[in-house]
DNA sequence: AAATTTTTTTAGTCTAGCCTAAATCTTATA
DNA sequence: TATAAGATTTAGGCTAGACTAAAAAAATTT
């Protein structure tokens, strides 16, 4: 049986190598986790004997493929569950990353079968990340940054690339959410800001917030 | 912070002094907990340094103020869930205890609060036991046994003592839930097993169910 | 290519929560 | 009331998952 711990590291290998080439490093695990190398280390023998992971010595480890599967069927149950408390509870959605931390670890296939089925089965949660199916299966959809949108095109905001409270929050605070849609009126060569139009208004974002936003154009 | 491990044991220690008058032995806990007494003293010492409880060897314990609150937060939440999962999670009563058990620990007020909401302020869960408030009050309702009640008047049953899956299973297998009416039509002074009329059909319950139904006459 | 820096691992501790075996206290019985 | 039985606690260990400090390997710089 999976600890809460290993299922925590699971994921933040998942996730780091969905974004990174090659093997996951020691240090990036420990700075995702909150944990000092020497923890990691630890962790990465125990995974490696369960044969959740490939794991060579200073060489970092990459998941097998049972443990790409303990990793989705967590990453399921996360968004399952952030989708239900959108949807159905009042929460915002800076404010449900931190709860599904928890209820994602609840172990029962039928809980988590009947959720999606409650959900209507919910393809992406309410960060627009995609939701794993019963099989495992998750479309990866191919979307562009904001920041990529050619100028004058027009797009839809479809997900967001970081999940912090503070950048969900200021979204909020500018009205843009999933659906908003989003032009680039003007790029500024001198520092890369942006003029663009969100739903009705115009307004002026940066460059570093116009790479953490998700469009379909 | 609760780890889940105390907040069981609180659990455990809260139940056990409803049924029984005076402090809690460690044995008894140690049989609910399924542990042994020896890890029962370790841990009615830390619970003691955390003033959840008034601890004196040899002597048992008895919850202080703060460890009935914390222990009704947890009913509150399991009581909650078990509602969830029959009312729109398609779970039936007999296959609710093991996952809430789980879901009882997740740390969310809001969550809670949000979820007693949805389900529109239930009263009782689906084995009928009072569900505690936001304030964690709590009405205890004084309902008699199925065994208690007078041949020829008639009931209701509103709720089941044993919450074992044996024995709900067995009363769904006799067609007999919450809101079905009962009446004794024949005691058998032999061995003081009944002839029950149940919504439409008659039938022989022992004594030792007849202890486990609650009835609102 | 050697030296330095950075990364990773090893070795040794710590705590929570459990255990067994032995000691001690309480209760029940003769 | 002495003694036996039963309950409870103490003492000493174990494991998971974390830590620090030191050693070793890899990567980078000179």
């Amino acid at each position: 049986m999976q600890t809460l711990s290993t299922e925590d590291y699971l994921k933040a290998i998942y996730h780091v190598s969905q974004t990174t080439s090659g093997a996951v490093a020691t240090t990036r695990i420990a700075k995702q986790i909150g944990a000092k190398p020497s923890s990691v280390t630890d962790m990465f023998k125990k995974l490696s004997d369960q044969e959740l992971v490939k794991y060579q010595k200073y060489q970092g480890v990459s998941l097998t493929s049972e443990g790409v599967k303990t990793a989705l069927r967590i990453i399921r149950k996360h968004r399952l569950w952030e989708s239900f408390l959108v949807s159905h509870l009042n929460f915002n959605w800076d404010e449900v990353h931190q709860v599904a931390e928890q209820l994602e670890h609840i172990q029962s296939e039928k809980l988590t079968n009947e959720l999606e089925r409650f959900l209507d089965y919910p393809t992406h949660d309410p960060h627009g990340d995609p939701i794993p199916n019963r099989a495992l299966f998750m479309k990866t959809d191919n979307n562009i940054l904001l920041a990529e949108l050619p100028v004058n095109k027009a797009g839809v905001c479809v997900g967001v690339k970081d999940n912090s409270s503070d950048f969900l929050r200021y979204l909020d605070r500018r009205q843009i959410g999933i659906g908003t849609p989003l032009q680039v009126l003007h790029r500024e060569d001198f520092d890369d800001s942006l003029h663009i139009q969100a739903g009705n208004s115009t307004l002026m974002i940066t460059k570093k917030t116009a790479e953490n936003i998700y469009i379909k154009p």
